[in-house]
DNA sequence: GTCTATATGCCGATAGAC
DNA sequence: GTCTATCGGCATATAGAC
């Protein structure tokens, strides 16, 4: 039995997302991650065409991913708009806690598409953006949902990095923020 | 005329900055370093005790001097506390634009000595600190405080990533987005 | 058509001479 | 403080075994 491994990009993507998150992005190397697949390193290269196309790949399956458990959550909320939007900023963030090595490698990776790239976060964004709709109005919308998409991402981001300090409720301070910003876009609207 | 080129640590440090703004991350070796500076990679070694350590460096550089931005905006900012908080704000997005690469590498860099860390962020957000204060009550103050910094640098770190699709004026979206979450706190005190 | 064996050149890092 | 010499590990390229 020659040659029984048989892998294929698929697998090569999610062991490398595996890898990242376990053992953090500096530790993985192509010798590592064919090490785990029980391959020698050169074989990888029948699958991927190097090893920045590869961190491209598990970017555009975090995406993916965190897609998903945008859609899960969706089918499960209720509420109105704000409470909509909530569950969806708080599965966000569940998301950056469960996968915080992929989730900082795939917000501060640009891909090279930049169409593909566009898609994906334009997709990703679409269901925020109606229900901010639905709160600010069309006419200042498009700012409404920026300053959200950043507060979400920025919050999420400093804590992974260990940027706040000490002391106070984290989850609070994410609650009262966004409720807050929703809040100044109700009245602002008037 | 055997070794005359003679550097520094301080010199090591602003010129691997220097290369790492305009090069990017990515291009920065020590081979690289140790050419611009006119020596060979080992001699490195007798002012930085490793590659990790130097990067350390050029991230508490880079806090030191985003911290003198924010005393030259404060020194020459009037107004009310609101008034203030922007052109601080401003003065934090201006220096993201300046140094983008070095703002990412500060941003997604934990320091080892978690007290060195905690000060120097401390210090740092000490002015937003206490004008936040004026506008939410001591009561609130944490919470209001982490979200506005969150709001900041989402909004900094997505456009550095190019992860706003096009369109509309980013300017504008951020200039709205903040005053509309300050606005949002000054209705929440009540 | 998939994997192995082998090789190149760059990297961070160390030892020891001047 | 700088140098030369050298190390192991890395990403990557190519030739060929099965």
């Amino acid at each position: 039995m020659p040659y029984p491994a048989q892998t294929d990009r698929e697998s090569i993507v999610k062991i490398a997302r595996d890898a990242i998150e376990q053992d953090g992005i500096e530790e993985l190397s192509l010798a590592r991650l064919a090490s785990k697949l029980g391959i020698k390193p050169p074989s990888l290269y029948r699958h991927i065409p190097n090893k920045s196309a590869l961190l491209q790949a598990v970017v555009v399956f975090t995406f993916q991913q965190l897609f998903q458990a945008y859609e899960v959550a969706i089918q499960a909320s209720g509420g109105d708009a704000k409470e909509k939007l909530m569950t969806i900023f708080r599965t966000h963030r569940s998301f950056a806690h469960a996968n915080p090595e992929t989730y900082v490698l795939a917000f501060t990776t640009t891909l090279p598409e930049q169409r593909a790239n566009e898609q994906m976060l334009e997709r990703l964004v679409l269901p925020i953006q109606e229900l901010m709709a639905t709160i600010t109005g069309s006419q200042k919308s498009l700012s409404a949902l920026r300053g959200a998409l950043s507060l979400i991402h920025g919050f999420v981001m400093l804590e992974l990095n260990n940027q706040f300090r000490r002391g106070g409720d984290l989850t609070e301070a994410f609650e009262a923020s966004i409720e807050t910003y929703l809040l100044g876009w109700q009245h602002q609207e008037k």
